[in-house]
DNA sequence: AATGAATGAGACTTCATTCAT
DNA sequence: CATGAATGAAGTCTCATTCAT
């Protein structure tokens, strides 16, 4: 029943960042469940019991991880397009935000993925809040006509797939990101599989 | 160490298939971690020591589900577009089944994935023969003119995305298939993005 | 319950021994308790269950080796003392004899060992058996005049643990005998540990 | 894979204690297999998973039992022996010692017997490590010419068989040590087989 | 604020033994 | 006589969590 305590003191505060960080590599590399309490407390350099002055369970400890990641992410992506002259040009940007976001943390990446046979509500609203943000751009540029028209939030979800599957393969290939293919996958986001008439007669 | 047995007797095999057919349902709704050999046992309505006369361990279990699903996949996405006219007709009807697939094996899609956490390999494998059969079927209709050309290998990944989270969307809906969404995502993956290309090019 | 079945075809004796022999290997190797009926059964190239034909129990499997064993032993030493000249040389005998017969069943030499954690009776016996057999050929030599007078019974204890060194270090030694620590060994229990004054004198 | 916790409280010294004694009972009573954990942590009054904060495995107390053991053997006959005026009246107070020590340590005497199937290595150690030091103490002995020349490493090892079976028959015998047994056997030791040797030499 | 000892439920796995064929 | 499927008790070990200091 011991509350979790919100830090007041400077060292109080220290520790419970040294936590967070550590149970990030901890669920990143072993994933949730192998995670282990004594395994984060020995990363962070303090006692077990320790931990439970700051997280009520093992469980919250990953939701504020999973929430922290949803953050960031829409953070970043939010502000890598706020320059970009179009929705296309905005999209492009996106991608690469993306990618270099998952590489980045490709610990919690997974984590993400597994977040859902813990607590899948906090797994669902990961995706949901990207989406909906996502949906609300595209259909701001289909009202400025810069995209075609259609079921704004559905092509959220078409490309977030695209995306998703772009950030496994750079961290599948090793970490490094990966301009040519990144390339071409944009390229089928711009122009769809149908045939370009005019390259076709060209 | 003792091998896991394989089944000789019509009795043996039948219980085998019951096994396999409860591990699925447990994975599935618990995850790797959380699954339990009793529980799959009880399920099946054998003994707990039963479950290690066919399987060497509870991850060797995992493994073959994993990849008895992708075998089923490859096959029914194989079925689906035989019939195709062409390639963007083999497309639709491709994320169709899949989408079906999804929903049907709604455990197994998300054992799947989990399992980067158990046994990446066989993980990587899942996705990485799902995209080679799926990239060269794409190379051959850019060669037949069907499609844009472009890198078949990340179109394919690209598109796995789309389906993906389609599929993901579907089995949060509740089950139900979702046709407009579908056509939403599909129209995407059809012209892409850029305003009143496929018209214009018609 | 099964009874425990004495074979009665040809088929049922080879059965029998090829059983026994198995349990005499897998003992041997792997101790009483890390033998498994499965692994017996696998070297004997039989079903499982073909075991409980034959034998009660793994105990009694064991039971019925370790009485064989003794068996085997005193037959073995009584031979080859036999044909002995006096008491020094029937020891002098009975030593190389014991040892050679450790090092041919060195597993079974180990098994002997454990078996007190199994059926202590069963491991009494065995020693005791030994020991009456040879405290009573020390005490006829006494009667002859050919060893010094003395307990007979304590001297035999003291002489199978000199035997029973030997053949552990033999064993230890890689499966060699070793006629010079024979010697040197057999030169105490000749003459003990006084200096011999001609000696010392020379 | 959690280390073993070495105990810096008094509450973790005494805890760590009462376990290895707990488990030196169990160990020796039903030997190493046949013990179990939750019976030692029974004994010694904690809870189950306390034993594992001390120790890394079954196999490892048991190993640390064995050590222990061959220390205070060693230190004891050392202790014996240190105020003996010969070799013979060394060889005679170790004798008793030695016997004293394994009727004090039954339990523990049986364990090392058995250790020879878990661990080989720390089995062999433990009578190599006396041999070593018994043989040592025997080369001196003959250079100041109190006992036979000979190879010492050989005489040790026959020594120590002929204690070892008397501490066994003294265990069996119920506990009472045997002083008229002990005289016998220690009369081979000192003047052999051969008939009135000693006496002649007198 | 921090520590480290202690807990105990629960997990996977093994294996002697039984039984139907 | 032989098989192989099935059982289920028992065992070792892990780990999130609590508590006294």
């Amino acid at each position: 029943m011991t509350k979790a305590r919100r830090p007041t003191t400077a060292r109080g505060i220290a520790t419970r960042s040294k936590l967070l960080e550590a149970a990030e590599h901890e669920f990143g590399e072993k994933g949730f469940h192998a995670a282990s309490i004594t395994s984060i407390t020995g990363r962070a350099g303090v006692a077990q019991g320790t931990f439970y002055l700051y997280f009520v369970s093992k469980e919250t400890a990953m939701r504020e991880l999973v929430e922290h990641m949803g953050h960031s992410l829409r953070r970043t992506l939010a502000e890598a397009i706020s320059g970009a002259s179009d929705r296309l040009d905005a999209e492009r940007r996106g991608f690469e935000a993306f990618v270099r976001f998952a590489l980045e943390h490709d610990n919690l990446y997974r984590v993400v993925m597994e977040s859902q046979f813990v607590d899948e509500q906090v797994y669902r609203d990961y995706y949901r809040r990207l989406a909906a943000g996502y949906a609300f751009g595209l259909a701001a540029a289909q009202q400025r006509g810069e995209i075609r028209a259609g079921d704004s939030e559905a092509q959220a979800w078409a490309l977030m797939g695209v995306a998703h599957f772009l950030g496994l393969r750079a961290i599948w290939a090793g970490g490094a990101p990966d301009p040519a293919t990144l390339d071409a996958a944009f390229d089928v986001v711009q122009h769809g599989l149908l045939p370009n008439r005019g390259e076709a007669a060209a």
